[in-house]
DNA sequence: CTCGAAGACTTTAGCACTAAACTTAGAAGG
DNA sequence: CCTTCTAAGTTTAGTGCTAAAGTCTTCGAG
Protein backbone atom coordinates (compact mmCIF):
# COMPACT_ATOMS: atom_id res chain seq x y z
CA UNK A 1 0.00 0.00 0.00
CA UNK A 2 2.94 2.26 -1.01
CA UNK A 3 1.06 3.64 -4.32
CA UNK A 4 2.05 7.43 -4.79
CA UNK A 5 -1.72 7.62 -6.46
CA UNK A 6 -2.59 6.35 -2.87
CA UNK A 7 -5.08 9.42 -1.01
CA UNK A 8 -2.93 10.75 2.05
CA UNK A 9 -5.85 10.71 4.27
CA UNK A 10 -7.20 13.57 5.32
CA UNK A 11 -6.50 15.44 8.59
CA UNK A 12 -8.31 17.50 10.74
CA UNK A 13 -8.00 21.18 10.12
CA UNK A 14 -6.32 23.99 12.36
CA UNK A 15 -8.24 27.24 13.14
CA UNK A 16 -6.23 28.62 10.40
CA UNK A 17 -7.27 26.11 8.09
CA UNK A 18 -10.97 25.97 9.33
CA UNK A 19 -10.92 29.62 8.73
CA UNK A 20 -10.01 29.66 5.62
CA UNK A 21 -11.46 27.22 3.52
CA UNK A 22 -14.98 29.11 5.06
CA UNK A 23 -13.55 31.81 3.31
CA UNK A 24 -12.98 29.61 0.21
CA UNK A 25 -16.35 28.39 0.50
CA UNK A 26 -18.33 31.47 1.40
CA UNK A 27 -16.85 35.14 0.16
CA UNK A 28 -18.73 37.13 2.71
CA UNK A 29 -17.47 35.60 5.59
CA UNK A 30 -15.70 38.03 7.84
CA UNK A 31 -12.41 36.39 9.12
CA UNK A 32 -12.07 38.09 12.36
CA UNK A 33 -15.69 37.03 13.70
CA UNK A 34 -14.97 34.05 12.39
CA UNK A 35 -11.93 33.38 14.27
CA UNK A 36 -13.82 34.51 17.58
CA UNK A 37 -16.76 32.33 17.23
CA UNK A 38 -14.85 29.55 15.93
CA UNK A 39 -12.14 29.53 18.76
CA UNK A 40 -14.90 30.14 21.51
CA UNK A 41 -16.33 27.05 19.79
CA UNK A 42 -13.76 24.88 19.86
CA UNK A 43 -12.29 25.50 23.32
CA UNK A 44 -15.58 25.21 24.88
CA UNK A 45 -15.71 21.62 23.04
CA UNK A 46 -12.53 20.87 25.11
CA UNK A 47 -13.28 22.34 28.04
CA UNK A 48 -15.90 20.09 28.46
CA UNK A 49 -14.05 16.44 27.53
CA UNK A 50 -11.56 18.10 29.94
CA UNK A 51 -13.79 18.53 32.83
CA UNK A 52 -16.01 15.44 31.89
CA UNK A 53 -12.47 13.23 32.90
CA UNK A 54 -11.71 15.51 36.25
CA UNK A 55 -15.46 14.56 37.00
CA UNK A 56 -15.34 10.91 36.22
CA UNK A 57 -12.38 10.62 38.89
CA UNK A 58 -14.92 11.67 41.65
CA UNK A 59 -17.28 9.06 40.06
CA UNK A 60 -19.62 11.65 38.66
CA UNK A 61 -21.22 12.48 35.52
CA UNK A 62 -20.38 15.52 34.04
CA UNK A 63 -24.47 15.78 34.10
CA UNK A 64 -24.51 15.44 37.42
CA UNK A 65 -21.75 17.80 38.28
CA UNK A 66 -23.88 20.38 37.24
CA UNK A 67 -26.98 19.16 39.06
CA UNK A 68 -24.40 19.68 42.26
CA UNK A 69 -22.86 23.23 41.09
CA UNK A 70 -26.80 24.59 40.33
CA UNK A 71 -27.75 23.73 43.92
CA UNK A 72 -24.64 25.35 45.43
CA UNK A 73 -25.77 28.07 43.79
CA UNK A 74 -29.11 28.33 45.26
CA UNK A 75 -26.86 28.74 48.24
CA UNK A 76 -27.85 27.44 51.57
CA UNK A 77 -30.00 25.45 52.96
CA UNK A 78 -29.32 24.13 48.55
CA UNK A 79 -32.56 23.48 47.58
CA UNK A 80 -34.81 23.64 44.75
CA UNK A 81 -37.61 22.03 42.69
CA UNK A 82 -37.07 19.11 40.43
CA UNK A 83 -38.65 21.61 37.77
CA UNK A 84 -36.80 24.53 39.07
CA UNK A 85 -33.15 22.89 38.27
CA UNK A 86 -34.82 21.72 35.06
CA UNK A 87 -35.25 25.33 33.54
CA UNK A 88 -32.24 26.41 34.64
CA UNK A 89 -30.08 23.53 33.32
CA UNK A 90 -32.12 23.68 30.54
CA UNK A 91 -33.69 20.08 30.23
CA UNK A 92 -37.35 18.89 30.53
CA UNK A 93 -38.54 17.96 33.79
CA UNK A 94 -38.87 14.55 32.42
CA UNK A 95 -35.08 14.34 32.45
CA UNK A 96 -34.45 15.80 35.75
CA UNK A 97 -37.00 13.64 37.71
CA UNK A 98 -35.02 10.46 36.37
CA UNK A 99 -31.83 12.15 36.95
CA UNK A 100 -32.56 13.21 40.66
CA UNK A 101 -33.59 9.35 40.92
CA UNK A 102 -30.16 8.38 40.34
CA UNK A 103 -28.24 10.73 42.51
CA UNK A 104 -30.58 10.42 45.34
CA UNK A 105 -29.70 6.33 44.94
CA UNK A 106 -26.14 7.50 44.86
CA UNK A 107 -26.37 9.87 48.43
CA UNK A 108 -25.77 13.18 46.40
CA UNK A 109 -29.22 14.75 47.25
CA UNK A 110 -32.55 13.75 48.94
CA UNK A 111 -35.94 14.12 47.12
CA UNK A 112 -39.03 14.93 49.68
CA UNK A 113 -42.33 16.11 49.23
CA UNK A 114 -42.50 20.09 50.11
CA UNK A 115 -44.88 19.51 53.40
CA UNK A 116 -46.31 23.19 52.75
CA UNK A 117 -47.45 22.40 49.60
CA UNK A 118 -47.53 18.64 48.39
CA UNK A 119 -47.48 18.89 44.73
CA UNK A 120 -44.24 20.63 45.61
CA UNK A 121 -40.95 18.73 45.58
CA UNK A 122 -37.66 19.27 47.65
CA UNK A 123 -34.30 18.37 46.39
CA UNK A 124 -31.84 19.06 48.44
CA UNK A 125 -27.92 18.58 48.77
CA UNK A 126 -26.52 16.17 50.52
CA UNK A 127 -23.03 16.30 52.83
CA UNK A 128 -22.18 13.87 50.36
CA UNK A 129 -22.74 16.01 47.32
CA UNK A 130 -21.09 19.04 48.81
CA UNK A 131 -18.30 17.48 49.14
CA UNK A 132 -18.18 16.03 46.26
CA UNK A 133 -18.89 19.67 44.72
CA UNK A 134 -15.99 20.64 46.36
CA UNK A 135 -13.82 18.34 45.18
CA UNK A 136 -14.58 18.99 41.62
CA UNK A 137 -14.42 22.52 42.67
CA UNK A 138 -10.68 22.22 43.61
CA UNK A 139 -9.81 20.17 40.31
CA UNK A 140 -11.88 22.69 38.23
CA UNK A 141 -10.02 25.44 39.37
CA UNK A 142 -6.52 23.94 38.84
CA UNK A 143 -7.77 23.23 35.39
CA UNK A 144 -9.08 26.34 34.90
CA UNK A 145 -5.99 28.39 36.13
CA UNK A 146 -3.73 25.94 33.99
CA UNK A 147 -5.82 27.26 30.99
CA UNK A 148 -5.17 30.59 31.43
CA UNK A 149 -1.64 30.14 32.67
CA UNK A 150 0.03 32.13 29.95
CA UNK A 151 -2.19 35.36 30.16
CA UNK A 152 -1.29 38.06 32.55
CA UNK A 153 -3.24 39.80 35.03
CA UNK A 154 -4.44 42.38 32.32
CA UNK A 155 -4.99 40.21 29.67
CA UNK A 156 -6.78 38.21 31.79
CA UNK A 157 -9.30 41.19 32.51
CA UNK A 158 -9.24 42.19 28.85
CA UNK A 159 -10.87 38.80 27.93
CA UNK A 160 -13.30 38.74 30.77
CA UNK A 161 -14.57 42.37 30.02
CA UNK A 162 -14.92 41.15 26.53
CA UNK A 163 -17.11 37.94 27.09
CA UNK A 164 -19.01 39.78 29.34
CA UNK A 165 -20.25 42.73 26.94
CA UNK A 166 -20.64 39.52 24.02
CA UNK A 167 -22.83 37.64 27.24
CA UNK A 168 -24.88 40.82 28.00
CA UNK A 169 -25.91 41.48 24.05
CA UNK A 170 -26.93 37.76 24.32
CA UNK A 171 -28.97 37.64 27.59
CA UNK A 172 -30.90 40.92 27.40
CA UNK A 173 -31.08 40.80 23.95
CA UNK A 174 -34.19 43.37 23.53
CA UNK A 175 -36.25 43.63 20.66
CA UNK A 176 -33.96 46.04 18.20
CA UNK A 177 -36.06 46.90 15.04
CA UNK A 178 -33.91 44.90 12.88
CA UNK A 179 -32.53 42.99 15.69
CA UNK A 180 -32.04 39.22 14.64
CA UNK A 181 -31.11 38.88 18.77
CA UNK A 182 -34.39 38.95 20.14
CA UNK A 183 -35.86 35.31 20.17
CA UNK A 184 -33.04 33.71 22.47
CA UNK A 185 -34.80 32.84 25.13
CA UNK B 1 -51.42 33.26 47.83
CA UNK B 2 -50.38 36.48 49.10
CA UNK B 3 -48.60 35.23 52.48
CA UNK B 4 -45.75 37.61 53.34
CA UNK B 5 -44.22 34.01 54.77
CA UNK B 6 -44.36 32.80 51.21
CA UNK B 7 -40.94 31.71 49.71
CA UNK B 8 -40.54 34.88 46.63
CA UNK B 9 -39.19 32.26 44.31
CA UNK B 10 -35.53 31.10 43.46
CA UNK B 11 -34.23 33.87 40.53
CA UNK B 12 -31.66 32.09 38.04
CA UNK B 13 -28.59 33.51 39.30
CA UNK B 14 -26.74 36.86 37.09
CA UNK B 15 -23.20 36.14 36.18
CA UNK B 16 -22.06 38.33 38.55
CA UNK B 17 -24.16 36.51 41.25
CA UNK B 18 -23.25 33.46 39.87
CA UNK B 19 -19.38 34.27 41.12
CA UNK B 20 -19.86 36.10 44.61
CA UNK B 21 -21.72 32.54 45.43
CA UNK B 22 -18.89 30.52 44.46
CA UNK B 23 -16.41 32.72 46.39
CA UNK B 24 -18.92 32.34 49.10
CA UNK B 25 -18.72 28.36 49.06
CA UNK B 26 -15.04 27.77 47.81
CA UNK B 27 -12.47 31.32 49.19
CA UNK B 28 -9.48 29.88 46.97
CA UNK B 29 -11.59 30.74 43.99
CA UNK B 30 -10.08 33.28 41.91
CA UNK B 31 -12.67 35.73 40.76
CA UNK B 32 -11.00 36.87 37.15
CA UNK B 33 -10.07 33.23 36.33
CA UNK B 34 -13.93 32.31 37.35
CA UNK B 35 -15.54 35.20 34.78
CA UNK B 36 -13.41 34.18 32.24
CA UNK B 37 -14.51 30.60 32.58
CA UNK B 38 -18.23 31.32 33.28
CA UNK B 39 -18.32 33.65 31.01
CA UNK B 40 -17.29 31.35 28.30
CA UNK B 41 -19.30 28.49 29.25
CA UNK B 42 -23.15 30.88 29.28
CA UNK B 43 -21.74 32.10 25.94
CA UNK B 44 -21.47 28.88 24.17
CA UNK B 45 -24.59 27.49 25.67
CA UNK B 46 -26.93 30.90 25.00
CA UNK B 47 -25.36 30.41 21.11
CA UNK B 48 -25.93 26.90 20.74
CA UNK B 49 -29.63 27.42 21.47
CA UNK B 50 -29.51 30.07 18.95
CA UNK B 51 -27.81 28.09 16.21
CA UNK B 52 -30.32 24.97 16.78
CA UNK B 53 -33.13 27.72 16.33
CA UNK B 54 -31.65 29.05 13.27
CA UNK B 55 -30.81 25.51 11.82
CA UNK B 56 -34.17 24.65 12.71
CA UNK B 57 -35.89 27.33 10.70
CA UNK B 58 -34.24 24.86 7.16
CA UNK B 59 -35.24 21.93 9.07
CA UNK B 60 -32.41 20.25 9.79
CA UNK B 61 -31.18 19.67 12.97
CA UNK B 62 -27.75 21.15 14.75
CA UNK B 63 -26.48 17.80 14.42
CA UNK B 64 -26.62 17.32 10.66
CA UNK B 65 -25.34 20.90 10.38
CA UNK B 66 -22.25 19.72 12.25
CA UNK B 67 -22.10 17.07 9.61
CA UNK B 68 -22.45 19.72 6.52
CA UNK B 69 -19.86 22.09 8.23
CA UNK B 70 -17.28 19.09 8.38
CA UNK B 71 -17.89 17.77 4.88
CA UNK B 72 -17.62 21.13 3.76
CA UNK B 73 -14.56 21.98 5.56
CA UNK B 74 -12.97 19.05 3.96
CA UNK B 75 -12.95 20.46 0.21
CA UNK B 76 -14.08 19.94 -2.71
CA UNK B 77 -15.45 16.99 -3.51
CA UNK B 78 -16.40 17.34 -0.19
CA UNK B 79 -15.92 13.48 1.08
CA UNK B 80 -14.81 12.06 3.85
CA UNK B 81 -15.66 8.24 5.85
CA UNK B 82 -17.89 7.51 8.78
CA UNK B 83 -15.70 7.06 10.65
CA UNK B 84 -13.52 10.61 9.96
CA UNK B 85 -16.49 12.37 10.81
CA UNK B 86 -17.29 10.44 14.02
CA UNK B 87 -13.65 11.54 15.06
CA UNK B 88 -13.65 14.82 14.32
CA UNK B 89 -17.38 15.58 15.57
CA UNK B 90 -16.40 13.42 19.37
CA UNK B 91 -18.94 10.72 18.21
CA UNK B 92 -18.75 7.11 18.65
CA UNK B 93 -18.70 5.46 15.02
CA UNK B 94 -21.66 3.87 15.65
CA UNK B 95 -23.83 6.94 16.14
CA UNK B 96 -22.24 8.20 12.74
CA UNK B 97 -23.70 5.28 10.92
CA UNK B 98 -27.50 6.49 12.11
CA UNK B 99 -26.89 10.01 11.63
CA UNK B 100 -25.71 9.41 7.86
CA UNK B 101 -28.63 7.09 7.63
CA UNK B 102 -31.04 9.65 8.32
CA UNK B 103 -28.99 12.30 6.17
CA UNK B 104 -28.82 10.08 3.40
CA UNK B 105 -32.47 9.93 3.39
CA UNK B 106 -33.19 13.03 3.68
CA UNK B 107 -31.12 13.68 0.75
CA UNK B 108 -28.47 15.91 2.41
CA UNK B 109 -25.58 13.09 1.58
CA UNK B 110 -24.95 9.98 -0.35
CA UNK B 111 -23.07 6.63 0.76
CA UNK B 112 -20.95 4.67 -1.29
CA UNK B 113 -18.66 2.33 -1.15
CA UNK B 114 -15.30 2.88 -1.99
CA UNK B 115 -14.54 1.00 -4.84
CA UNK B 116 -10.49 1.13 -4.55
CA UNK B 117 -10.89 -0.64 -0.85
CA UNK B 118 -14.58 -2.17 -0.39
CA UNK B 119 -13.99 -2.10 3.31
CA UNK B 120 -14.55 1.86 2.92
CA UNK B 121 -17.51 3.84 3.26
CA UNK B 122 -17.55 7.50 1.28
CA UNK B 123 -19.89 10.28 2.82
CA UNK B 124 -20.58 12.43 -0.05
CA UNK B 125 -22.36 15.95 0.23
CA UNK B 126 -24.83 16.27 -2.43
CA UNK B 127 -26.04 19.69 -4.01
CA UNK B 128 -28.68 19.79 -1.74
CA UNK B 129 -27.03 19.59 1.15
CA UNK B 130 -24.47 22.17 -0.42
CA UNK B 131 -27.19 24.25 -0.40
CA UNK B 132 -28.28 23.71 3.21
CA UNK B 133 -25.01 24.61 4.49
CA UNK B 134 -24.66 27.74 2.55
CA UNK B 135 -27.82 29.04 3.93
CA UNK B 136 -27.39 28.11 7.40
CA UNK B 137 -23.75 29.43 6.91
CA UNK B 138 -25.79 32.98 6.09
CA UNK B 139 -27.85 32.80 8.82
CA UNK B 140 -25.03 31.99 11.20
CA UNK B 141 -22.94 34.64 9.84
CA UNK B 142 -25.60 37.33 10.08
CA UNK B 143 -26.06 36.01 13.70
CA UNK B 144 -22.09 36.29 14.77
CA UNK B 145 -22.37 39.79 13.37
CA UNK B 146 -24.81 41.10 15.59
CA UNK B 147 -23.25 39.11 18.51
CA UNK B 148 -20.00 41.21 18.19
CA UNK B 149 -22.12 44.56 16.86
CA UNK B 150 -21.14 46.45 20.45
CA UNK B 151 -17.09 45.47 19.95
CA UNK B 152 -15.11 47.67 17.67
CA UNK B 153 -12.34 45.98 15.06
CA UNK B 154 -9.57 46.17 17.62
CA UNK B 155 -11.47 44.63 20.39
CA UNK B 156 -12.48 41.89 17.79
CA UNK B 157 -9.16 41.53 16.99
CA UNK B 158 -7.77 41.35 20.75
CA UNK B 159 -10.78 38.89 21.63
CA UNK B 160 -9.83 36.31 18.72
CA UNK B 161 -5.96 36.62 19.80
CA UNK B 162 -6.46 36.11 23.07
CA UNK B 163 -9.17 33.16 22.54
CA UNK B 164 -6.52 31.79 19.91
CA UNK B 165 -4.07 31.55 22.88
CA UNK B 166 -6.41 29.79 25.28
CA UNK B 167 -7.03 27.67 22.67
CA UNK B 168 -3.52 26.94 21.55
CA UNK B 169 -2.78 25.94 25.50
CA UNK B 170 -5.21 23.57 25.50
CA UNK B 171 -4.65 22.08 21.92
CA UNK B 172 -0.99 21.85 22.35
CA UNK B 173 -1.03 20.78 25.85
CA UNK B 174 2.76 19.14 26.15
CA UNK B 175 3.89 17.22 28.68
CA UNK B 176 5.10 19.48 31.28
CA UNK B 177 6.88 18.34 34.27
CA UNK B 178 3.40 18.94 36.44
CA UNK B 179 1.38 20.38 34.01
CA UNK B 180 -2.87 18.91 34.13
CA UNK B 181 -3.00 20.00 30.70
CA UNK B 182 -1.20 17.07 29.81
CA UNK B 183 -4.58 14.28 29.24
CA UNK B 184 -6.86 16.50 27.24
CA UNK B 185 -6.97 14.03 23.88
C1' DC C 1 -69.40 22.65 48.87
C1' DT C 2 -68.42 20.94 44.62
C1' DC C 3 -66.74 21.28 40.27
C1' DG C 4 -63.41 22.75 37.04
C1' DA C 5 -58.89 24.44 35.97
C1' DA C 6 -54.05 25.07 36.73
C1' DG C 7 -49.55 23.71 38.36
C1' DA C 8 -45.76 20.43 39.44
C1' DC C 9 -44.16 16.45 38.88
C1' DT C 10 -44.11 11.50 36.85
C1' DT C 11 -44.84 8.07 33.36
C1' DT C 12 -44.69 6.29 28.64
C1' DA C 13 -43.11 5.92 23.94
C1' DG C 14 -39.70 6.85 20.91
C1' DC C 15 -35.13 8.62 19.40
C1' DA C 16 -29.94 9.44 19.59
C1' DC C 17 -26.10 8.19 21.80
C1' DT C 18 -22.21 4.89 23.94
C1' DA C 19 -19.83 0.51 24.69
C1' DA C 20 -19.02 -3.73 23.15
C1' DA C 21 -19.70 -7.63 20.09
C1' DC C 22 -19.87 -8.78 15.30
C1' DT C 23 -18.91 -8.72 10.02
C1' DT C 24 -16.22 -8.27 6.23
C1' DA C 25 -12.26 -6.64 3.18
C1' DG C 26 -7.53 -6.11 2.68
C1' DA C 27 -2.60 -6.96 4.46
C1' DA C 28 1.08 -9.96 6.20
C1' DG C 29 3.50 -14.30 6.78
C1' DG C 30 4.37 -18.96 6.46
C1' DC D 1 -2.80 -20.51 -1.16
C1' DC D 2 -4.43 -20.44 3.65
C1' DT D 3 -4.32 -18.63 8.07
C1' DT D 4 -4.12 -14.79 11.02
C1' DC D 5 -4.24 -9.94 11.97
C1' DT D 6 -5.98 -5.45 11.48
C1' DA D 7 -9.04 -1.74 9.98
C1' DA D 8 -13.67 0.17 8.93
C1' DG D 9 -18.42 -0.11 9.58
C1' DT D 10 -22.51 -2.08 11.41
C1' DT D 11 -25.37 -4.25 14.90
C1' DT D 12 -27.05 -4.97 19.67
C1' DA D 13 -28.03 -3.82 24.45
C1' DG D 14 -28.55 -0.38 27.53
C1' DT D 15 -28.72 4.77 29.05
C1' DG D 16 -30.44 9.49 28.99
C1' DC D 17 -32.94 12.53 26.61
C1' DT D 18 -37.60 14.83 24.56
C1' DA D 19 -42.58 15.15 23.76
C1' DA D 20 -46.81 14.13 25.17
C1' DA D 21 -50.10 11.98 28.14
C1' DG D 22 -51.26 11.02 32.96
C1' DT D 23 -51.62 11.84 38.18
C1' DC D 24 -52.28 14.32 42.14
C1' DT D 25 -52.63 18.57 44.89
C1' DT D 26 -54.25 23.14 45.32
C1' DC D 27 -56.91 27.21 43.95
C1' DG D 28 -60.99 29.72 42.38
C1' DA D 29 -65.80 30.27 40.80
C1' DG D 30 -70.30 29.35 41.14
Amino acid sequence: MSESTEEPGPHEPSLDEQIAAYQREFRDLDPQVEQVVSALGRLNRRMNVAYGRQVAALGISNAEWEVLKTLVLAGAPYRLGPGELAKRLGLTPAAMTHRVDRMAGEGLVTRDRDENNRVRVIVELTDEGRTKWLEAMRMASDFEEDLLQDLSGDERGVLGELLVRLLRRVEHAQPDAGGRLTDLD
